[in-house]
This record gives structure tokens, C-alpha cells and sequence, in this order.
DNA sequence: GTCTATATACAGATAGAC
DNA sequence: GTCTATCTGTATATAGAC
């Protein structure tokens, strides 16, 4: 718990860097040995088997989630703006754990269903307070779904994803609470 | 293109099905073969590789998707609330084929990825003059991401996902058009 | 058109040296 | 704590019989 190995560390941020840029199937164990920089071997005294890996990548989102809740309740102008604004995948920690456990999620991985789910109750009770009702609230959080799922097909291909962003996002923030206030 | 065999049909819905329920990792040529009934042998002859049949996967898609766009044009009660209602995956042939290659797409399938973006405009396209502007367009789209972003994570999970359903997605498409409407 | 048998490559995991 | 070497299973694909 406190302070992990670097070692370590450096083998799961390899680990969600494949799963992101080139999926589930390109994640093995020989591909993050390498990204990571250390050989089989080293990997396997960290991560005794893939499961282990996988379960340490789960538990990473986890923690970072529940931090991530308390930034968007003390947001300056409402937990929804907070909200979808990061929603946007901006390329941090948290991003990153969501998207490369979404890929194990799609592989059927029932943990990273499991943990999915509750990164997104954790969200939807910070926005309740501030819709007017369950339809409201399940419109911001489909917008939210909605951005994130755009943001992990875009991740890692040729084509750009129609992410809204910069003036346009804003627009749209300003639409969702129009809609929903409560 | 006209009447294609049987056999090859019966594959592409076994590869499908394991693809949403198990995922990309799972669909390999033999659990296709034996989900479909024939020897491995069988299979290549119809998809000679593996690409020539996620190839066909996305064939289909296309053509399933060009058809559905007609029928959201023709909605009773307009094209924002018939394109909600069918982004509910309801199990049909084209939600399947949408998942399915979702699958492939996070996988890092680009061909996958650039026919779903295909799809995606042509939905976009077919809900525009219902929009107010690009703002409600965009709010429309995203709802309606994130409608099929939990489907995709649900099929197969044994976690039932928070998908709305019956009056709870009519309340739903009833505030987006609220919110959207020209 | 569909089958069996097989070649080749790579996955996850173990053993044990350093 | 990190390495090399190796075992075992399984993936895609080929060859060729029926």
C-alpha cells in the first residue's frame, strides 16, 4: 500500500499503454515485459500471473476514481460542469485506467465490468443532488458515456474522434444543465 | 452479392456471437468453426484468413446500418425519438453487428473503427434538420453513444447494465427533444 | 465444399542461475 | 529482484484426401 515498488508501477502504466493503443489481444505479457523495459522474468516475480496484472490495473482505477469524485464535488461552478468537462479524455492517470479497463471489460474480464460499474455509481451519486430528477440525471450521465465512449475508439486509431472540444464543449455543458438543472 | 451460401452466413453470426459475448480474444477461427457447425477446414473455405472474415463482419454492418438509416428517416413521430429508440439494443441484426464490431474496433481493427465512424455520420446526417443546431445535434448523438456504450459493456456481463428502459426511456427521449428541438 | 492432419508461431507459466 | 531457458497449450494457416 504505501509506496510500491517503481518496478511495478512501471510494468502497469506498459500494461495499460498497449491495452489503450493497441488493445486486448496486443496486451500480453511478453509485449509489457518489454515496453516496460524489464524481461519475462522480472515481470513474473511483480505479477505472478496475468490475472494478477490485470487485478492490479482494476484496483488502480478504483483509487484513482474515488479521488477524482471528491475534485468534482468542490468544483467552482457545479458537480455537472465538473462533471463532463471530465469526461473529456484528457490524457491523465484516470483517463487512461478507465479506457485500458474498458478493453479488458469488452473481453469479458468480469472484475473490469464489475469495477466499471461502480467507478459510475460513484459518479452518478456526486451528480444527484444537482439534476432535477432521474431522467435529468441519466441524461448527464449518458452524455458522459457518450464522450467516453468516443474518446476510447479514438484513442490509438488513424482516424480523429468527433469529440466536441475548446467553445463546443462548453456550448454543450451549458445545454446539459439548461436541460437539467435542478 | 446476391443470396449468399448459407453456410457462410452461419459462420459470420457464430463469429458475431462470440465476439459480443466473449469478446475479440475469444473469437478465434476454431470457436467460430465449432459455434458455426463446420471443421475448421470448412470455415477457410468461405474466409480464406482471418481478415476476410472480420472483412465481412464489417461488410454486413454497412449494409444493415444503410438500411436502418432509411427506416429512422421515416420515424412517426420524428427522427430524434425513432434514433433513440433503436439505439436501446433490442438484439436485433444490426445491434449485434454494431457490437460486434465495437469489439473489433477496440481491438485496434481499423477498418472496424472507420466503418463505425461511417455509420456514425450517416445517423448524424439523418437527425440533423430535427436539431435546433450543432449543440443539440451533438447532445442528441452523444445520448445516443452512450446508450449503446453500456449496451456493449452489458451483453455478456453478468452484471445487468443501467440501461433505461419502457417509461423510463420515453421520459428520456421526451426531455432530449425538449432540449434539441428545431 | 467439407473434412483431417500438420506446420509454424506465439501465448502464459515454470525452473533455476545470477 | 531480475535474468535466461524451456515446457505446454493454442493460434493462424497450409496440404491434400474425400
Amino acid at each position: 500500500m504505501s509506496r510500491p515498488p517503481l518496478a511495478r508501477e512501471k510494468v502497469l502504466d506498459a500494461f495499460a499503454a498497449i491495452l489503450i493503443d493497441e488493445g486486448e489481444r496486443a496486451a500480453t505479457m511478453d509485449a509489457t515485459a518489454r515496453a516496460a523495459g524489464v524481461s519475462k522474468g522480472g515481470l513474473l516475480y511483480h505479477f505472478g500471473t496475468k490475472e494478477a496484472l490485470e487485478a492490479a490495473l482494476i484496483e488502480r482505477l478504483e483509487t484513482l476514481a474515488q479521488e477524482d469524485v471528491e475534485q468534482i464535488k468542490g468544483a467552482p461552478d457545479g458537480a455537472v460542469a465538473g462533471f463532463l468537462r471530465s469526461s473529456i479524455n484528457t490524457g491523465s492517470v484516470l483517463d487512461r485506467a478507465i479506457v485500458a479497463v474498458s478493453r479488458l471489460a469488452q473481453g469479458g474480464h468480469p472484475a473490469a465490468v464489475a469495477a466499471l460499474r461502480r467507478v459510475r455509481d460513484l459518479w452518478e451519486d456526486a451528480v444527484r443532488p444537482f439534476a432535477a430528477d432521474e431522467t435529468a440525471l441519466q441524461l448527464i450521465m449518458l452524455v458522459s458515456d457518450g464522450l467516453y465512449f468516443n474518446n476510447a475508439l479514438a484513442v490509438g486509431a488513424s482516424v480523429p474522434g468527433p469529440t466536441p472540444d475548446g467553445a463546443e464543449l462548453e456550448a454543450l455543458i451549458a445545454l446539459v444543465q439548461r436541460a437539467t438543472r435542478a
